[in-house]
Order: structure tokens, then sequence, then C-alpha cells
DNA sequence: GTCATGACGGATC
DNA sequence: GGATCCGCCATGA
């Protein structure tokens, strides 16, 4: 509609429940933009606070930079205590948590 | 309207 | 599984 694909994003983003994450590309599929997963990780770098952000991964299952939450640490601490399942090395269990965005 | 950029994805080695 | 290269598309200046 008139709202832009980063509000959509936000949008998307807001509603990932707790206990799973999804991928860049699957909002990017979500908003009608498949192609366009880098436009994902620069709205989540312009996302307002309280965008559950730390709930969206790469597809691979690793995290964001470590950077981008106030640490690799931090994100993996957020997620772990909503429940999301890590792997020995480190990266997410994507298919035990990986939620497909159906709001758009 | 054009240029440069980006929290990625997929293919390939 | 990890690293590297190329490509996609919308946003901002």
């Amino acid at each position: 509609m008139d709202k832009s694909v980063f509000e959509q994003i936000y949008d998307i983003v807001a509603r990932i429940p707790e206990g799973q994450v999804t991928t860049y590309g699957a909002i990017a599929l979500s908003v009608g933009r498949p192609r366009a997963p880098r436009m994902v990780g620069n709205a989540m770098h312009r996302a307002p606070e309280g965008l559950p952000c730390h709930r969206v991964v790469n597809k691979t299952g690793a995290l964001a930079h470590e950077d981008a939450f106030g640490g690799e640490f931090f994100q993996r601490y957020l997620l772990e205590n909503e429940g999301v399942p890590f792997l020995e090395n480190g990266r997410i269990d994507m298919r035990a948590c990986f939620w497909f965005p159906d709001g758009a």
C-alpha cells in the first residue's frame, strides 16, 4: 500500500512470536520484495526501539554483527531467554524455531 | 533523475 | 560448514 517497504518490515518484525525467529529473506518475501533482503537489514539498522530485531537472523542461523545489539552475547541471551534453541556451534536451530511471517 | 550504499541470499570453491 | 563473489532492490542524498 502507501506504506513503504520499511514500514511493512517493521510491522512484520513486531509480530515475530517469542521463542521463534525469522530470516531477512522471509521478511522481504512477506513485503513483496523476495529479492530485497538487504532492505530488511537496512530497515533493522534504522529500526526504532521496541522492535524485536534480535529475532531476525540470516538464513545461515548466524546472528547479525556483534555490535548490532550491544554484543553477540546479548542477542543470544535474549533469544535463549525466549526459548530459541541454539546449537553447539553458536548458531540458531532454524529448523526448530523458524517462523514464517504470514502477516503480509 | 542519478549515484552510492546496505543487519543478505544464493551459487560456487 | 565456512569463505568468497555476484546480484537484487528500495532508500537517502
